[in-house]
DNA sequence: TTGCTCCTCACGTCACGTGAGGTGGC
DNA sequence: TTGCTCCTCACGTCACGTGAGGTGGC
């Protein structure tokens, strides 16, 4: 049954993630567990919302920007302007991502040039330390 | 004269950081101003080390790797075995950074499938209210 | 005196990690 | 009783940002 609920455990398994993860996402109204005295019982909607948690984490966004998706998402009526809302924020984080990989590009060039003078270095001690 | 020693502010507007940098290198010991009373007054060696945390930074090495690895160019005699540590460091970068930029397009592919779905959510929406 | 720049704490930020100390149920 | 898992503080991490409050020299 995917209504069943979940014990942070089983969610930490399940999700890859730490319990102080759960807590604090928790802490950060991101998940909403019901409690059971002083456990938590995640929810179906709390599987879900963390399955775009953890998505919108690879994209780069920040917790808080996550948690307003989260609610664009969640209003009931998932209409015009949420869906432009979110598909906004995509392109933003687009761009931003598409920056990030040509700043490692150009990086990564600058690492080897640096590498090659290193080893150019190391070549001639090595010689002079031959000549002797 | 490229001795003269330089005040922080005119360190910050040469190579473009804050003060709060600057000082928080020196509580690191990445940096070694002298000192006149209170002011500190930066050499042409701090100089020469803060182009090179710069860089490191930009490699994606943390500061206290930097750090060691300003020990290793420092030792005056950059002997063979500081050279082929300071590559070795290279090169462990380098293999992250091209893990990163797998990553990223990884993430910009997941990214525009995403996009997508919304997008046509957004048209069907489009065509149920104009179909009023 | 007013401005400007410098200084030293020291708390805030972000997303958790990591003990410390205690509880419930097998 | 011992183990195991859960819990709540609350401090630590990383690289600084950001006031608060004070100083020296024009």
């Amino acid at each position: 049954m995917t209504n069943e609920v979940m014990t942070i455990r089983e969610m930490c398994d399940a999700y890859d993630v730490t319990p102080r993860t759960l807590r604090f996402y928790e802490a950060k109204e991101l998940l909403f567990p019901i409690r059971e005295g002083q456990r938590r019982l995640f929810t179906r909607r709390d599987r879900a919302r963390l399955k775009l948690i953890l998505r919108g984490k690879r994209f780069g966004f920040a917790l808080e920007q996550i948690r307003q998706l989260l609610e664009l998402y969640s209003e009931e009526d998932a209409g015009k302007k949420q869906l432009e809302g979110a598909l906004d924020a995509y392109k933003t984080r687009k761009t931003d991502l598409e920056q990030q990989v040509e700043d490692l590009q150009q990086v990564l060039a600058e690492l080897d040039e640096q590498m090659a003078w290193v080893q150019s270095t190391l070549d001639n001690t090595l010689v002079r330390e031959t000549a002797d």
